[in-house]
DNA sequence: ACCGGTTTTGACAACGCTGTCAAATTAGTT
DNA sequence: AACTAATTTGACAGCGTTGTCAAAACCGGT
C-alpha cells in the first residue's frame, strides 16, 4: 500500500504527463473529454487526491478562506450567536467549493493585531479573508489585510460600502421600518437603545431609527436614548435607565437582540409586561430572541447569506473569473413575534 | 522592496547557509549562540518570515488543528453556546503556538461523511484532529481519523475513556453531586430529562443521577424521567410532560443547558414559579444559562479548558515531545445560581 | 602538533504540485 | 497535399522549505 498516490502516479497510470494530470483536476480548458476520462478513471482507481501543501506552494495561494472576528472572549460575552451565524454562511459557500474555513478572532484594542493579522495571512496565505463588523470598519485592520494583496471582503462596513468587495445589509431602512411599524401601534414614546459606537453598522441602525420617527411625526428625544454596547448587561443597564424616569417609553428598540434581551429581563424583573405594557424590540435575530419569553419582535440580519456571498465572492473571484464585484447588499427582513404589540391606552 | 524574503535572503545577509537558518528558525539545538544571534538579526532585518506552504510540503505537516464537531445547523439549532467555548478553548492553545484553527461540522448521518473527513484531513494536513462528542464516541468517525494517521484527540469519548489521547471531564461524578445538593435541599421528587442517546457523556449524567438518588436514600422512578434531545424544544416537551403529571416533582435536572432553559421557560408560562415551586438545574454552563430570569443552577463543564489542552495536547505532541498522554480527566464544578431553592412545603 | 570525538555547518536532494513555453497533434482551407 | 491556425500535450523549471549526510570546525588530552 505505502504511501500516497502522487500525481505522477496518476500520470503513469493514465499514460500522460502529470501536467493533464494537473489540468483535469483543476478543470482547466484545452483537454480532450477522452483524455479526461482516462486521467478520471485512473484518480478513481489510485484514490488520488492532490496535496493542498504542494499546490499552494507552487500556486501561492491556498485554498482556505479566513473568517476574521472580533473576539468576544477579549472582554465579555456578548452575541456569540452573531458569530454562529457567520460561521454558519462561511461554511456552507466553502462545503461546495471544497475549501476550508479558518477563522481568527483578534481584539482589535491590541496594538499589534495589524502585524498578527499579516502573519496569519502570509503564513496561511489563504485565498481571501472575510472581515466581520466591527472589524470591517476600522482602518488600522482593514489597510493591514489590504497590504498583502490578499483579497478581502467586508461585512458591514458601514461608512465607504460604496468600494468594492463589500456585503451589507439595509440597517438603516429596516430600522426606519421597524420604528415607523413600532409608530403605527400607536406608540408616541419609542426608546432607543444605541449600539457600540465602534461598530458603524450599528450607529445605521440609531439614523435608521430617527428617520422612522420623523416618518411618523413623532418627536425626536435625547431623553429616549440610552446609550449601550451591544452587550446583554448594557441592555439591563440601559432600560433600567429608561424604565425610571416619569414618563417612560411604552416601546424600547434596542440596535441589537442581546440588548433587548437584556431589556426584557429588566422589564420582566420589574413585574411590566411585555407587549402589554411595554413592546421590545431588537435587531439580529440571533437564537436567544426566539428562545426568550416573550420571544422578540426583531429584524432578521442575513448575517449567514451576507458570509456565505462574502466567502463565494472569495472563491470565484480567486478562479480568475474576475467577476467585478461591487457592493452587495441583502436586505434585512422583520419578524414580528410576541414581544410588540399596541401602545397600552 | 518587491516580493517576500526566502530563506535564501536571509542566510545571505547572515552569511551563512539556508539550513542554518532553519535550525535558527525551528529552535534546534546544536546552533552557536553567535551564529544564532546573526540570523535573528537577519530576520529581523528582512522582516523574514517563514512560507508554511513550503513548510507543510517539505514536512509534510502543518500547523493547522481541525476542530470536527457535530454540524447543528444540519437539524435543529441547539447549544451553539457548546460550539464557542469549544473554538474558544481551542483558539487560545492556538494562539500561543502559532497554530491556526479549522473548523469543520460535519453531519454524521450522512453516509459519507467518513470520506468527507478524509479528505479534508489529507487535503489539509493538519497537525491533529480534535473530535467533539458525540462524534467522539462514533466508531465509524473516529475510524476515520484514525486511518489517516493524523493524531486525534477525542473530547468527552464516553466510553472507552481508557485510551489515550482522550479529554473527558466527570459527567457522572459531577451530576451526582447535583442530584445530592437538590436532594439536600429537601427535594424529594427530583426529576430527570436525559439527553440525546447518541452522546454518551450526556448518558452518563442520567447514570450520575441515579447515583446521587441513590446515595440520597430516594427512589429512583420511570415516572420522573422525559426524554429529550439536547435541543431546547425537547426541553419544553419534556418539561410539560413533567409537569402535567398529578404528583409533579419539585425539582428538575436537565442533561443540558439548552433543555433546562426549555423547562424554565415552560414554567414561566404555566406560572409556576422558580425556585418557589419548582427548582431546576441544567448542565454545561452556557452563556444562556446567565441571561435567563432566573440564572439557572448549573454544572460548569469546563469546554474551553478540555478543547485547550486537547490543542495543546495536538501541538505538543507534534514537536516530538512524544508525552505520551494517558486519559486527561477536567472536573466539572457546581455552579449554584437562582434557579434552585429549598423544596416547598 | 596530532588524534579521536563531539559539535556545528553546509550541499543538495527531496516534497508534490503549477506555470511557462515549446512541441505535437488536429482541424480547417485552399 | 500542402499550409496555417487552433487545439492539445508534455518537458522542465520553479515554489520555499526540511531532511540527510558528509564536511568542517572545535575540543580536550596527549
Amino acid at each position: 500500500m505505502s504511501s500516497r498516490p502522487t500525481i505522477f502516479d496518476v500520470a503513469k497510470v493514465a499514460g500522460v504527463s502529470i501536467k493533464t494530470v494537473s489540468r483535469v483536476v483543476n478543470h482547466e480548458p484545452n483537454v480532450r473529454p477522452s483524455t479526461k476520462e482516462r486521467v478520471d478513471n485512473a484518480i478513481a482507481v489510485l484514490n488520488y487526491r492532490p496535496d493542498q501543501s504542494a499546490r499552494n506552494l507552487a500556486s501561492q495561494r491556498s485554498h482556505l478562506i479566513g473568517l476574521v472576528y472580533d473576539d468576544p472572549a477579549a472582554y465579555e460575552m456578548p452575541s456569540g450567536g452573531y458569530i454562529l451565524d457567520l460561521q454558519q454562511g462561511a461554511l456552507e459557500a466553502c462545503r461546495s467549493a471544497h475549501s476550508e474555513l479558518l477563522i481568527h478572532p483578534c481584539d482589535f484594542r491590541k496594538k499589534n493585531v495589524g502585524i498578527e493579522l499579516k502573519e496569519l495571512i502570509e503564513e496561511t496565505r489563504p485565498a481571501g479573508i472575510i472581515v466581520a463588523a466591527p472589524l470591517s470598519n476600522m482602518p488600522k485592520i482593514v489597510r493591514a489585510i489590504e497590504s498583502t494583496g490578499t483579497p478581502c471582503v467586508r461585512l458591514s462596513p458601514g461608512n465607504d460600502s460604496s468600494k468594492k468587495l463589500t456585503v451589507s445589509t439595509n440597517d438603516r431602512e429596516a430600522s426606519a421600518e421597524m420604528t415607523r411599524y413600532l409608530a403605527g401601534l400607536g406608540h408616541k414614546r419609542i426608546a432607543f437603545i444605541t449600539g457600540d459606537p465602534d461598530h458603524k453598522a450599528v450607529a445605521k441602525r440609531f439614523l435608521g431609527y430617527q428617520d422612522g420617527l420623523k416618518e411618523s411625526g413623532l418627536e425626536f428625544s435625547e431623553t429616549l436614548v440610552a446609550a449601550g454596547d451591544n452587550s446583554f448587561g448594557s441592555g439591563e443597564a440601559c432600560a433600567e435607565t429608561l424604565l425610571k424616569v416619569k414618563k417612560t417609553p411604552t416601546a424600547i428598540f434596542a440596535a441589537n437582540d442581546d440588548m433587548a434581551a437584556g431589556a426584557l429581563r429588566v422589564a420582566n424583573r420589574l413585574g411590566i409586561d411585555v407587549p402589554g405594557q411595554l413592546s421590545l424590540a431588537g435587531f439580529d435575530d440571533i437564537a436567544l430572541a426566539r428562545q426568550v419569553e416573550p420571544a422578540l419582535t426583531t429584524i432578521r440580519q442575513p448575517l449567514d447569506r451576507m458570509a456565505e456571498t462574502a466567502a463565494a465572492m472569495l472563491i470565484k473571484g480567486n478562479s480568475k473569473d474576475k467577476g467585478d464585484d461591487g457592493p452587495v447588499v441583502i436586505p434585512a427582513t422583520i419578524k414580528i413575534r410576541e414581544s410588540t404589540g399596541p401602545a397600552p391606552r
